[in-house]
DNA sequence: CTCTCTTACGGATTTCGTAAACATT
DNA sequence: AATGTTTACGAAATCCGTAAGAGAG
């Protein structure tokens, strides 16, 4: 094999289409190749993946549980591989179609109407949702959206960019009855209930992380 | 060219590298290859493509905006084959290791119990999510959720599976007060204010046209 | 001058068609 | 028997390395 994956795109699209048409002589008609080619092209996916995707001891062929699950992504892969495919046709890359953009509910009006109008400039339409920034990651990754403005940078992904754009600092909000001098957090923690954001959350972790420095150093 | 697409992972490999590492003999060496195959590489994949993704007449390389557009999607084409190909490779089909449910917040009360005993039977992990039908289908297809319970059989793609599990009949309510005979809708819709789904949503739009159909006859 | 990319050429590998043997119903 | 799949073999295409030429800084 001359890739890392055990497949290529062209494999897939063979066997998918023996598992669409249901036979292979319906699936060489339609790729315009001989039955052969097409029993040949799926004998070497299969010892390339070392796995049986088809039983063909029956009559229709039947797929089996690891071939239906290849099947999944296989079609996947190739429906991706095709939209691609198809923008690089059209070509068009100075002005983007739809940009969707997602970031948290706290930022969409200080940097969501600025970013909006900026956006605007450049492409032809554009939706935001807000939303846990959590999700957001996952929304970027699987390509969902285009722009997330985010606590978390995401690090473990170098094929994405990334622009500080904001930086706040913590604050301490105590009630106006409150006359005391703050020089510690921790005997104030003690006086007073603290109000912050749940644990697992990373801003969260943030500012515990931040508490615990202040308190011990570290 | 050999496939449809202009392109095959090989080819991405290939591509990512050169951007990754920002010439091409630095990517042919962490491909185990020479460098002037990587350049054959790439002058095939824009030739195929019919679109110039890399500026060599500078140094270092600088990449295009169709360079750029196309980076992106072959990372995400790339990463999904690697982890295709690891669960190919690990090779176990018969217990899913975390399926992820999606339905109706109308549903998971009636049908989620039961299908989450079932899941659990079946699976080590599961989650279950609720939200807008639209969403639902949406999620499916990106492959964020695995299974949805839903009003629309999305029926535009042929590679998902299909379980009809529930089938219910559309209800009028009165209130207690009313007395008359219900014969005709027309006229009671005049009589009444009437509560329904909103046009936009696919339950809206059947009832709409249900209630067409019983008013003039379709 | 040095580093990097391109191009010409040829061998190794892969892909795919033909044709005949083999399998399932 | 009819329909459908595998296998052997060879031609064509593709991939990739060597080596020499071309370009950028």
């Amino acid at each position: 094999m001359h890739n890392s994956f055990g497949f290529d795109l062209r494999a897939l699209e063979v066997f998918i289409q023996i598992v669409d048409g249901g036979n292979m002589t319906a699936a060489a008609e339609r790729l315009g190749m001989t039955q052969s080619s097409i029993s040949q092209s799926l004998a070497n996916l299969e010892k390339n993946l070392d796995t049986q995707l088809l039983d063909r001891s029956v009559r229709p062929i039947e797929i089996t549980r690891a071939g239906r699950f290849f099947y999944d992504k296989a079609c996947q892969l190739l429906q991706e591989a095709r939209t691609t495919s198809q923008a690089m046709q059209k070509g068009r890359f100075d002005k983007l179609r739809h940009v969707r953009i997602a970031l948290v509910d706290s930022l969409a009006t200080a940097v969501g109407k600025p970013l909006a109008d900026a956006v605007k400039r450049h492409t032809e339409q554009w939706s935001m949702t807000t939303g846990l920034s959590h999700m957001h990651g996952e929304a970027l990754l699987s390509r969902t959206v285009d722009i997330i403005i985010s606590d978390d940078a995401l690090m473990d992904y170098p094929e994405l960019s990334r622009f500080r754009i904001l930086r706040e600092p913590f604050m301490l909000v105590l009630p106006k009855s409150f006359t005391g001098e703050v020089k510690q957090l921790e005997p104030l923690i003690k006086q007073l209930d603290f109000v912050r954001y749940p644990a697992h959350s990373l801003i969260g972790q943030r500012i515990e992380r931040n508490l615990r420095y202040r308190r011990t150093g570290w």
